[in-house]
DNA sequence: ACTCTTTTAGTGCATATACACTTAATGCTG
DNA sequence: CAGCATTAAGTGTATATGCACTAAAAGAGT
């Protein structure tokens, strides 16, 4: 694990220098690994995903994409940006999110007069679609809250409400 | 939002008819919207990847090739899967993140005998670029640590570790 | 040594994510 | 109304993620 970057004899006595303190080093790794952030929020998100992914892949739908429609069903956005700040996803990567939801019908964009602030809405198969999804994922989503003993799941969301406050500046 | 899905006219009076309640529908999506753990758990952790992207930028690391980097410095893992325990990442993914971090020579995949089982370990141009990135992420974790009143950051930490604990089953 | 199972890794495909850059519509202002 | 600034959306590129499937090495039992 660690570089040797020199290593010098006299007199039959052999000196290896490295660049970095091994101890340092741990002392390094060990903080990154008790603290960060990151990887706990992503660690977490990754597992979040799995299991809503699962719940929900009978109707063929990812937990991304249910969350998306139910999004768009509920504030009826004007636009896409509007839905980026409803979730915190950046103007791009909804475009690219809304690809396969139009094109197996589940939203659509009102195309009169093809203007760029097309008014974004579920489809009647949307809406089924989420009908089918809902008791999959409220199934997934109660085996979370139990997760929590008690009412602590108020205070986990406090928790994720705190994390995603914070700006990048 | 809602659609029509029959519009019967008798005696001049229209009656229209919907597929589904727009109450109970509207009552999903507040359900929803005030429950899910995988809404709440991505969009943290969304904001905290660009967060911590942001601050490693100067050294050209995202916050995933920083974690990952640190993960092998401090576990030296036999295994690509091993490093998938440790992140909760699914080992083909870590197949293709480690392929940059291979290309501008941070790790390196002893292929003595070129066997399936290849330690991963750290070059030296590795381990220096943590030496410069870990400043910057101490930065950022400050950020985050401080947005916690008080020592409640030591609270977060444990509901972020009850989410990874979450089975997909 | 020779199968058979288990373990480990890689590929094809699809979605998810965002930055830098570009395109296009809107609105303001002289 | 012509020009310019603003705002909304799309594209190119690169990383991130995981499932289904495949390939290959290791180990076990005979």
């Amino acid at each position: 694990m660690q570089a040797c970057d020199e290593e010098l004899s006299y007199w039959g006595i052999t000196v290896v220098v490295y660049a970095h303190d091994m101890a340092k080093q741990i002392e390094m790794f060990d903080d990154v690994i008790s603290r960060c952030a990151a990887v706990r929020t992503l660690r977490a998100a990754r597992v979040m995903t799995r299991h809503f992914d699962d719940a929900l892949r009978p109707v063929g739908l990812t937990v991304t994409q249910f969350t998306l429609l139910i999004t768009i069903g509920r504030h009826s956005p004007e636009s896409i940006s509007e839905i980026g700040q409803w979730l915190s996803i950046d103007r791009t990567s909804l475009t690219r999110n809304l690809k396969p939801l139009e094109a197996v019908g589940y939203v659509t964009r009102g195309d009169e007069g093809a203007g760029r602030k097309r008014k974004i809405a579920l489809t009647p198969a949307g809406e089924d679609i989420l009908q089918k999804a809902y008791p999959l994922w409220e199934a997934a989503q109660t085996r979370v809250e139990d997760s929590f003993p008690g009412a602590a799941y108020a205070g986990a969301k406090d928790v994720l409400k705190t994390l995603r406050r914070i700006s990048a500046e």
